[in-house]
DNA sequence: TGTACATCAGTGAACGCGCGTTCACTGATGTAC
DNA sequence: TGTACATCAGTGAACGCGCGTTCACTGATGTAC
């Protein structure tokens, strides 16, 4: 005898873990509600209950993203002096793992972002608020008379897309490494590429 | 007095330009038939005497791009020695350029890749090829003694995919840097990264 | 505790919108004689 | 060179498919008394 609210609860979480799944599958493109609902063993009308449409669905996600996002981040203290490359690899990693995490609703997010402003505005502010955690971490090079490739923000620039580009490759099967190896090749280049110096 | 012949010439090389212009616009995937005849000044009728889809209008694109690169590569000699800094900008600078000359297609080719799978292996092929030509420029690094940050495969892509990921950033709006600036990062970047060495 | 009614989550067939695609038609170019 | 017919590029209204969305219905849970 389970309550309305709990048969509720069921079938959106069921609609919202069908949806991951299916997203990884197909994309979030070629992704229609029917399957979804099919994937969650529900009806098509049943869909309309939980959410407007395939982007208030995307939405909730992104809102569960977040909140994992924010979990990870305030996790721990880390140590912020990027002149020791464990610390890059320390961020390196940490955004690596995420991304590899979360790989089937960051790249709905992605693909969303294509079609709907909305997204793409959503998706630039996700990325600017990460890079400005970090900024003063490169700051921190400057300080220490270091050279930046280039202004702060387009090193921080060059560091977060090319992490992204790569966990993408990766995810997408272009590019094989394992994880390990992913993080150390990154660390190594993009510690050296920041400092300009060599561990 | 045109003759048959030329009128559809004209008719097909317009559709083409008006599909580059509107696919830069809003994007591939948003782009409806009738938006390319409109904007080609022709009736959406006109469009199926010269392409079966916007798919085939697509490949059609895509092999003037290829055209536009095969001639870009052979242009002239190249010094393939990595230890040379000014080697590794001349690469990038390359790359850069084309990306950014060929922007409205290479962007519409990798929407296209999201929602159909021979897309997105040609795509896959198309990344494969420019990198088994710098292949050789990195062998060399090794061969001097110096330390990639992984192996060659990884070393590639992480140069590739971040050029390509800065290129596609500046180009809808997420980076402001100017052309030349984002050659000198990206070269300070990536040399220092291959190399383990600076400049 | 029992009965009668209200409410709600879920169902799935049907509806309808948007857009790709077709097709009968037009007017101009090409061909045959 | 002229005439009659054939062919073709282009037109745009109409058609129809695919899919999102609705809605009358069902059966179960909640509420009132």
């Amino acid at each position: 005898m389970t309550s309305r609210q709990e048969r509720a609860e069921e079938t959106e979480q069921s609609l919202k873990a069908a949806a991951r799944r299916v997203f990884a599958e197909r994309g979030y493109l070629n992704t229609k509600i029917t399957d979804i609902t099919a994937a969650a063993g529900r009806s098509a009308g049943s869909f309309y209950n939980h959410f407007s449409g395939k982007e208030e669905l995307l939405r909730a996600l992104l809102t569960d993203l977040s909140a994992a996002g924010d979990e990870q981040a305030g996790r721990e203290e880390h140590n912020p002096d990027f002149s020791d490359p464990s610390a890059v690899r320390f961020h390196i990693a940490g955004f690596w793992h995420f991304a590899r995490e979360h790989a089937p609703v960051l790249r709905a997010m992605g693909q969303a972002a294509l079609v709907n402003d909305d997204f793409a505005r959503e998706m630039g502010r996700f990325g600017a608020d990460q890079r400005v955690d970090i900024a003063d971490h490169l700051d921190g090079l400057l300080a220490k008379g270091l050279t930046l490739p280039g202004t702060v923000d387009a090193s921080l620039a060059m560091m977060f897309y090319l992490v992204q580009a790569i966990a993408a490759a990766v995810e997408d099967g272009a590019l094989e490494v394992s994880d390990a190896e992913a993080v150390e090749s990154l660390t190594r280049f993009v510690y050296r590429g920041l400092t300009g110096r060599d561990y």
